[in-house]
DNA sequence: CCGAGATACTTGACGGAACAAGTGACTGCT
DNA sequence: AGCAGTCACTTGTTCCGTCAAGTATCTCGG
């Protein structure tokens, strides 16, 4: 239905592809969302928390790396340790280190719920990105994935991940 | 699901590709919203309807259309409407054909709004994603995209993107 | 060691999105 | 025709995330 002087957009191929990566963004993050409710009460990104402290050493970081490791703000960290606080799964500490910074820890209790909460998100995650691709497609996915987070995500949260669990 | 002392998780490539993945899915639609938002005050969820309005014949589709094509709720999208007919973009009128639905209609300063806001969100989903991967990238991203959206986007919600039914 | 500026959070105010309930309109069965 | 059930929205409530401002601590130049 193209008027001529339509806004400038991609060749239909493009636009193909971008609303198909669009609509990926949108609903993989809703779907996982939606089985850790589910199943298990708890967001996505609190469970990102949890899971990364679970993978820390003393179950324990600084604020401001879980934040980059979950992919969150700050602001948003804080809100959501005040939520695990109070559900018993997270506590904060002081930073003998550095008096300015706030360590989250992982309780027994919130180690509990990481440990039972895994499988059925490992489950999904497969069910929904690793099985239905090929083994050559997920290496492909791999790198796209990573050279379109080079270009987009923010400089300085490009977090390496957790180091070996004295847990 | 074996007893292990660590929660079961994905092996490193795995890991590493789904985090990846997730990193991308979080950064990619916060820098397209940045970048619209800075240069022209629009949500990408808001220029999106506007867009899509812009492709329909006679800039015209049913509420509950424009919802799946933008990969949003109903209730989102009514509210959105509120915000851009209040801004003079869009209008409402009942459907003549169904006295349930209603129609939003792109006007002719929507219109505008939308020709001087796509060239630089097109510049930018190139700058992100067309412009970092090689060809054969983009028609495996493709690819990729299609098929997990397939396993994830709810049914019925799977547009096509042009006419609607003046079947 | 003192003060200016940066850093690491926390918190108040605000806006947007989800859930659920409500309204009006169509459909299908009898 | 008439009622039950569904559908297409809209709206009240509530929660969550952001922005901006506040607090406490660290760093560094002089």
């Amino acid at each position: 239905m193209g008027t001529v002087d339509e806004p400038r957009w991609l060749n239909a191929e493009e636009q193909d592809t971008w609303l198909a990566v669009l609509a990926m963004a949108v609903w993989l993050p809703d779907a996982i969302d939606a089985q850790l409710q589910r199943d298990a009460g708890v967001s996505h990104f609190e469970y990102q928390v949890m899971a990364m402290l679970s993978m820390s050493p003393e179950r324990t970081r600084r604020m401001s790396e879980v934040a980059a490791l979950a992919n969150g703000s700050l602001t948003r960290l804080s809100r959501t340790v005040d939520r695990l606080e109070k559900r018993g799964w997270v506590t904060r500490r002081p930073d003998p280190d550095d008096g300015r910074a706030t360590l989250a820890v992982l309780t027994d209790t919130g180690w509990e719920k990481v440990v039972a909460t895994a499988p059925g998100h490992v489950a999904e995650v497969r069910r929904l990105v690793l099985d239905p691709l090929t083994r050559t497609q997920v290496r492909q996915l791999h790198e796209i994935a990573t050279r379109i987070r080079q270009v987009v995500q923010p400089e300085g949260s490009f977090p390496t991940l957790p180091a070996p669990g004295t847990a």
